[in-house]
DNA sequence: TGAAACAGTGTCCGGTGGACACAATTAGGG
DNA sequence: CCCTAATTGTGTCCACCGGACACTGTTTCA
């Protein structure tokens, strides 16, 4: 997984017999394979195929698979949300909306955007994005990294969690109450806590909730900072 | 990747051979393997092998390999911390250790905790202690489970970001500021919040700086409920 | 009009998880 | 006491994966 292949402009040469392929269209492919199956349904067989063509043809465009996986998820995470002066809680808000929806519509981005790997342009971009609107906090450099880190952490969870419920098996909610039913006794603040919670209802709100306490701990940090600097 | 599996009592069969394996035995042989080279590299051929047997012979013991790694992952998150009374932020704050810790010993406990998957008891146990840590603060039970998801979501951020660290090639830091010498004036925040912690030094404060956000933004809440509550 | 560069194909390899039939082993019941 | 039934470990087979490599065809520049 070369750094230069999602970076470089790959200059087009001008022998030979014209290309038939992108890659564009072959990322959009893969794209649609992942969109409807899932990241372990795309492979260079599945992916050429549905183009057209053979597996190894891919390989005229792509180093590897890897790269493809990259370029799908720099394509699915797309650009950030424009920047929004000023207030830098509205502007992390809705960086961390933006970036929940598109993982949202691409649940597959979080397996492939997980490790070690080269980051491409959209990702630096959203980091790019994200540090603008903590550019006027007063906070340190680390501090802001730490910060969207933190912010891009839980957004990851929270779409982790959308997808374990799109998941037609495997039902956490359902799993943990079968289990309790069983080992209760085991857990009883775990037992009461779901059923508390399925009395309660309304339990779709841990991605605001957990934007919140990050959001307010910010606030809390930046404010005593800018009393210090008085 | 049954439910059963992780939690019945396999009861032990009278008839037969006696079976020349343990769960516990294959289930070590593949953590051991894990922590040498990666989750990549436990298969049922690599684990057999490390044993002595055909792969074929695991499966008398397994389903398959999902159930494997399930425990695998369990035995790696291992118990929780004994729970601390009174203090709930002290307490919180030692299970999130103790969460990182396990994660940073076996870094492919990530990979092995990724989607929709059976929880098993270790688990659920971490999930109980948090819940005790929590249980005196006034919060509803989902808002409960939410601050716990958010602590877990943060822990594993953190983790990944270790294990990125570690990984020879692909050095996040390297590779960005490689791109950055050439793109950087695509990213010029970025360009500079780089350099000024390079300049800074001491960025290996981002664990605590998290756990503190969030610590502190749900203190607020706490408070505040408190507060409604008199 | 070559010759060089490039596109797409076919074949092969080692690896994976897993199904299945089989021989060997063991314990319980007649 | 022995035989039958249950269980273990092995060997073979399959589909699939990513990828190396040689090869044929096509295109364009010198």
């Amino acid at each position: 997984m070369s750094m230069e292949f999602l970076w470089g402009a790959r200059a087009q040469p001008t022998r030979g017999p014209k290309p038939s392929l992108t890659l564009l269209q072959i990322t959009d492919a893969a794209i649609a394979v992942a969109d409807a199956e899932g990241l372990a349904a795309v492979s260079m067989q599945r992916v050429s195929a549905e183009l057209g063509f053979t597996k190894m043809s891919l390989y005229r465009y792509l180093p590897g698979k890897g790269e493809l996986v990259a370029l799908m998820a720099e394509r699915a995470i797309g650009t950030p949300p424009p920047p929004n002066p000023g207030d830098w809680g509205a502007a992390l808000r809705e960086w961390a909306h933006g970036l929940l929806t598109a993982y949202l519509r691409h649940p597959w981005a979080l397996e492939a955007t997980v490790g070690p790997r080269p980051l491409g342009p959209h990702e630096l971009g959203w980091l790019e994005c994200a540090l603008t609107a903590l550019a006027d906090t007063g906070l340190s450099g680390s501090e802001r990294l730490d910060a969207i880190a933190v912010l891009a952490g839980h957004v990851r969870m929270i779409a982790q969690q959308a997808a374990a419920m799109r998941d037609p098996d495997a039902q956490f909610s359902a799993g943990v109450v079968a289990v309790l039913a069983e080992h209760g006794d085991r857990f009883p603040l775990l037992a009461a806590t779901m059923a508390a919670v399925a009395v309660e209802g309304g339990q779709d709100q841990a991605f605001e909730f957990g934007l919140d306490r990050i959001l307010d701990g910010l606030q809390t940090l930046i404010a005593s900072r800018r009393k210090a600097l008085r």
